[in-house]
DNA sequence: CGTCATTTTGAGGTATTTCAACGAAGGTGG
DNA sequence: CCACCTTCGTTGAAATACCTCAAAATGACG
């Protein structure tokens, strides 16, 4: 039961190049020695389900990279009203300070395992491997691009609709294969709401409706299969 | 008439720190060389009001800096609505590409000069000089912070509250001074309504509620003079 | 197997959207 | 310099969709 574990390589970091697929130098991938770069400044954390890594407002230290597992960082409105920024799968970059303090809590959605490292150690191997901070460049520009594409969806006023883009999005990320009919969703319903700017019944009603219509049916609240495909793409993009 | 332009100094980038302010390594500002080093790679363009930059979908060879006037990029979508991705002010960055092609389109609110600089050279300079590349992982940071702050933004129901959340972003950015109580709106009535997701009509009654309640007034359509700023930041900031 | 939190479903209230028409502004040409 | 035209912005009334409040049902967990 007590296995040794595999030799640890590192962190990992999604990312999307800027140029165009080919293009050698800009593959945005860390080489092994860059993952153990990051391995030798980095701590393995593990957390349990709903642990909260960081709050909002609380000074950054550090910088977090997704191993394994699922986390949400949110932050909650004067209103108490609670709004998820973002979910991060494995190979997600998160905990990026501004002047110096978190603008996010951050918590895990189920067990996780995450990188930390620290911000003023990070930030000086940065400035000295223009390489690797590369990487971070690109991982940076592709969760902006994400958070646009995000803003795209939240344009939308049908619930069905977002809910629809939610679960596109949300296919190509994550434990999810794109092959799969079957997608993972690990957290709440509330956090789906909170996520999609609408209240956790509309949310509701809007998985209803898709099932109704059978687009989609659940196996358990946390796994969606897909069962007509070409028609939900349709839903979700037709915006 | 024709005065001898002044020594060219080269673009300008606005960012915000990772870390407190104080920390002399991470001023995210160009230093002189840098900025000279960016302008020998850049091409100046000058381009009228409306005039578009580049197109969403095409080749992404050149990444842009602000240098003086307003630019939006905004996405065309099947339904024939337009989102407006952001507004551009001086010192801002656009035309990040993903996979060599651009996600929008740009195109000038007002008459306006850029800086171009062509993407294949400005990723290899980036490459071997981290601490400019460093600027410019600052810059994409925030930018994605501001991101997310419009997503928040987005989730406010009441047109009133997100035209005046509208207003405090703006009276930040562009050429608009904190101090004053006049804030330029250089775009459209439909423009602001393509950025926050709400139909024109719905952006014009916001105005119109503020203005009776003498919140603002305006001084042509371009120019909002707020006469009870604490009201309006509490409006704004009550979600 | 019981308890508790989460999720679903129902009904009414409210805000924006849409459609339509009017009014204002800006640009062009005579 | 004025008239015209086109675009943009404002206002009104009905339709739609979500939000809120409330209660029942389902599922998770010990």
């Amino acid at each position: 039961m007590t296995r040794r574990p595999k030799r640890e390589l590192g962190p990992l970091i999604r990312t999307m190049p800027y140029l165009a697929a080919g293009a050698p130098e800009q593959a945005p991938l860390l080489t092994p020695k860059q993952r153990s770069q990051l391995l030798a400044i980095a701590t393995r954390v593990s957390a349990r389900k709903g642990q909260v890594l960081y709050r909002e407002g609380s000074l950054a230290t550090s910088l977090y990279i997704c191993y394994e597992g699922m986390v949400k960082t949110y932050r909650d409105l004067p209103s108490g009203r609670r709004r998820i920024t973002t979910f991060l799968y494995s190979r997600d970059v998160f905990g990026l300070a501004e002047s110096g303090r978190y603008v996010n809590t951050a918590q895990t959605v189920v067990k996780s395992t995450c990188y930390r490292l620290p911000m003023d150690v990070l930030t000086a191997v940065l400035q000295q491997d223009a390489a690797l901070q590369f990487v971070f460049l690109t991982k940076v520009t592709h969760e902006l691009r994400q958070s646009q594409r995000r803003t795209i969806m939240l344009g939308r006023r049908d619930a069905a609709g977002r809910f629809a883009m939610f679960l596109m999005m949300m296919r190509q990320h994550g434990p999810n294969r794109p092959a799969s009919n079957v997608i993972l969703l690990p957290m709440s319903r509330s956090d789906i709401a909170a996520y999609l700017g609408h209240s956790l019944e509309a949310v509701s009603r809007a998985t209803a409706q898709l099932s109704t219509q059978r687009l989609i049916t659940f196996q358990g609240r946390h796994a969606v299969r897909v069962l007509d495909m070409p028609r939900l793409e349709r839903l979700a993009a037709d915006l």
